[in-house]
DNA sequence: TATTGTTATACTCTATAACTATA
DNA sequence: TATAGTTATAGAGTATAACAATA
């Protein structure tokens, strides 16, 4: 305790839970990545040949798929490339721009794609709880975010 | 609606729930990685010195700070080395184990955490909620993990 | 023989800059 | 001249293997 006091748990006694929820929401972030690994792991992908994937259930642009994936373009180029050479995906002439390319996902791409959706969907940490108490959860999550 | 049908969203109506919930954690997760990524640039830390710095309010072997960074020892080096170039860290003789090493903080060194510790607390993206709401919130989070 | 921390090394991911082909 | 995608390259971070000192 002594060596606690000049610890600010008291220099910040009215926001107090903050740290408290902090570690539960990182928590509960964890056991979702872990499940999203898990359900990823299984089919061979990379988390972001995963996400890749999962945003190609329409056709995009390289830029456009940086952008959904939050890196610059050279790194579409390096995951894409793996991908089409896994079969999952084609480059394609874009209609309007032969600047662009059309990234479209293969009857296997589209397979893959759906087996994911479906397996994500499978022993989700949140199985255990009621509709009710789903809802409870949503309605404070939106709370936290200000859009309640 | 056509291209949405052999989308699992109709398989999983009972877990229809899951995908939002997982959305707003998701959110609620950037917006406090935000928060304490900006907290500790403005210390000019990196996120895993700001973690070392953070778990070394007690000295501990390089073992279990790799322990609890989830990392493997030869990082602990890697890092340890800049911190103690930085005058943040001192690496003394383990009083029981002549292999192991302590790490203990300079008086910088836990200057620089209190200071962080501090900073942390502040803006936090759940200042606007009040203690019930902040209650509610928890108790969900514990129902989610299965410990309510 | 097992364990601690370090070194040497390689791999993954991401970013920037320069290039090409279009617009 | 500006933009799309690629290539070349460099950097941060992390992992494994081999080593010296100690248990």
């Amino acid at each position: 305790m002594s060596t606690e006091l000049s610890e600010p748990t008291a220099v910040t006694a009215t926001a107090c839970g903050v740290r408290e929820i902090r570690s539960l929401v990182t928590e509960l972030t964890h056991r979702m990545d872990a499940h999203r690994r898990s359900r990823i792991a299984e089919l061979d992908l990379t988390p972001t040949q995963a996400k890749a994937l999962e945003e190609l259930g329409e056709p995009k642009t390289a830029r456009e798929l940086a952008a959904v994936l939050c890196c610059e373009p050279p790194n579409v180029t390096y995951v894409i490339d793996k991908m089409q050479k896994q079969g999952l995906v084609e480059r394609r002439p874009h209609p309007q721009d032969r600047r662009a390319k059309q990234l479209v996902l293969t009857d296997a791409g589209r397979e893959l794609r759906l087996d994911l959706l479906r397996r994500m969907a499978t022993n989700s940490p949140l199985d255990h709880m009621s509709h009710d108490e789903r809802a409870a959860l949503r309605d404070q999550l939106l709370r936290a975010l200000d859009r309640a």
